[in-house]
DNA sequence: CATGCTTTGTGCATTTATTCACAAATTCGC
DNA sequence: GCGAATTTGTGAATAAATGCACAAAGCATG
């Protein structure tokens, strides 16, 4: 029976890792999967992922397992990744430009509908999927008449608070900050830093604790 | 006094997240910093700050804070990144491209000394600091002959784990793996996933579940 | 050198998360 | 249609992480 409590953050989490291996699973036409298969993919607890999931419902059959296309389908609704999210990106260095041409978002439903930079030698370039650069200073303008929702960010650091500014006076409802700096935002505003070196750090740490490899179990999904 | 207990996952994770608040702290020229002020811009409790650090032992002065750049030092060596860590990519796509070019790595001391691709129209092209683009089919003797240590992939999914191996029979340390499979690997072997939908998910469940936009104090560094 | 103001380091209580273990539900073979 | 084999869903036990609250330690000022 599907509870009511709080759903733990730890939880949506988990959950959002689920999906990229129940697509992978998809496209490989795979049709039923168990806990046992999916934990072990995610590296997690198979109790783990039955826990997780019976925080939205029931979505197993006993003695089967879980249906691969309709547990993504759960999934999607409850990340609300089901749906359209209209993204603007400013500031298109060569990652930028990089995010922009990526299927992955795209076919996730995040669509980039607007680009800009302050380079004057970048504007007016023309992108895939008829995006065309546009200046920094019409970024309030344009932001509010597409209905942007969220902001990417990945100007230089010098500029990326000004940016933030002009994205949160359009309005903008969250901002995926790839720019070095801490952001000073509102309080209605949601902002999520992205940090490769990061990741790097995590297995600089790993690989420095264990000087001698033995056998380490890790291999997290993010 | 410093403990000897295991260090908890979450503190690493933690730690590794105060780097870059410090490093840009540093470059403003700030020289102290307090636990409430790190707090403030990681959007965590100050006494986790204070009890993570303590896990590795006395870096503050009471009734002062902690030392900027003395304390970035002391983390830079729990994590391992006071180090030069050898890297190698293969699939230089536009992702590839701008990650072997992006500046932030070399800064901080993550050096792509070797570069892969398959595509025969890459394979020979000048990257910047040198690095020549080499066939995917010298990968497992140049990075044996180089000494790579971590090994990027950001080729499409379709090679992605028949690269990976070429790298494990090289003996490699670790796989940072931008595509979007799960990659099979040997236990001595660490592999960590990046994939930026990921963080999308994160804001869209966020934004979601709050269809009014109250204030929500979520922003976390990744 | 004493008083007051800060800010760290940490024991302990609390909260939260994870895992175990097993009943309930389903399939399959015979 | 019954018994064996699976595999889910979940209560309860275990484990871990968080945050409070305060003593200890330093600084500044007179």
């Amino acid at each position: 029976m599907m509870k009511e409590t709080k759903i733990p953050d730890a939880t949506i989490e988990r959950v959002a890792l689920y999906m990229r291996p129940l697509e992978n699973m998809k496209n490989r036409g795979e049709q039923v999967v168990s806990s046992e298969k999916l934990a072990e993919v995610c590296n997690v607890n198979p109790a783990q992922v039955r826990k997780d999931l019976s925080f939205f419902g029931e979505f197993g059959v006993r003695g089967v397992g879980y249906e691969v296309d309709a547990l993504l389908k759960e999934i999607k609704w409850i990340i609300a990744s089901d749906r359209e999210w209209r993204l603007g990106i400013a500031g298109l260095d060569d990652m930028g430009m990089a995010l922009v041409q990526h299927k992955n978002f795209s076919q996730r439903g995040y669509k980039f509908v607007a680009a800009f930079d302050s380079n004057p030698h970048n504007i007016g370039k023309c992108l895939p999927m008829g995006l065309v650069v546009q200046p920094v200073s019409k970024l309030k303008e344009i932001s509010i008449n597409l209905s942007l929702e969220i902001g990417v960010i990945t100007s230089p650091p010098s500029e990326a608070q000004k940016i933030a500014d002009l994205f949160f006076e359009a309005g903008i409802l969250a901002i995926l900050n790839f720019s070095t700096i801490h952001l000073r935002k509102p309080d209605c505003c949601l902002v999520q830093n992205v940090d490769f070196t990061f990741n790097l750090d995590h297995l600089a740490y790993q690989l420095n604790k264990t000087p001698t490899s033995s056998s380490i179990p890790v291999s997290k999904g993010q």
